[in-house]
DNA sequence: ATAACTGCAAACGGTTTGCAAGTCT
DNA sequence: AGACTTGCAAACCGTTTGCAGTTAT
């Protein structure tokens, strides 16, 4: 959840980012201002965007690939894919991987990979819980 | 290619359907709006929306999932995946899936897996030759 | 001091919609 | 007749931007 070298950790980005910090691990930007707003009352909707771009660039967060306009992720570093609850919208990481070996996709398609993203859809523990 | 049931095969949609069919699998609306309008010059564009909501309620079309906004894919029915060249931005499908095996996801994770997208980025055949 | 940051309001781009007219069967 | 389709223009929604003022370091 790092902002970018020269960024500076203001009252608001606080807020932000605590706000990203609950919830289920997705959100949408005018959810973190809502919430974020409980705490910070003059946070502008702006600024929320700025911030998730900041962490866009750190790769702290994404946009959800395969879902509706305006869903983002909050992703720790390194290579991983997410696990999407289509129930309560939870998003959970896991380093399980299962890409196409690249031998495969390079005799059958003569396609030469070099990277990929999986999201895999379903019910989490809690939603299967109940 | 197909439309749903009580769809019409109107003028319109022959030359969207026929903008769909030139082009390397994927596509804007607007993209299709240009193509389609040098055969059928009254074209909309809300018609080209229009047409491509059908295409996506057959699954014949669907957004490219880990894509910027606004780009579609042309999508064969049944389960496969796509080979995005990151050069040309054509897009292939694949039948060659690896996705996490259910077993593991569920004992990890406690997560019942019911569907997956997979996108693989890299460079195509024709790019690589280049 | 000086770069980074903020709120505001306006603009943007992609997409959807209501409507009145047109078209296929 | 009656359901389906179209173009137009306006509306929508998520997101971005210019600006003038504020703040962190």
């Amino acid at each position: 959840m790092l902002l970018p070298a020269k960024a500076r950790l203001t009252r608001q980005r606080r807020a932000v980012l605590d706000a990203i910090g609950r919830g289920g691990g997705s959100f949408t930007a005018v959810e973190l201002y809502d919430l974020a707003r409980r705490r910070e009352p003059g946070l502008s909707l702006a600024t929320v965007y700025r911030t998730i771009d900041l962490l866009k660039r750190t790769d702290a967060v994404r946009p959800l690939a395969g879902s509706e306009r305006g869903e983002y992720v909050r992703c720790s570093p390194g290579h991983h894919h997410h696990l999407i609850c289509l129930t309560c919208g939870s998003v959970e990481e896991t380093e399980l991987c299962a890409a196409p070996p690249e031998a495969e996709l390079r005799e059958r398609h003569g396609f030469t990979p070099s990277s990929h993203e999986l999201d895999v859809y379903g019910t989490c523990a809690g939603c299967l819980a109940a």
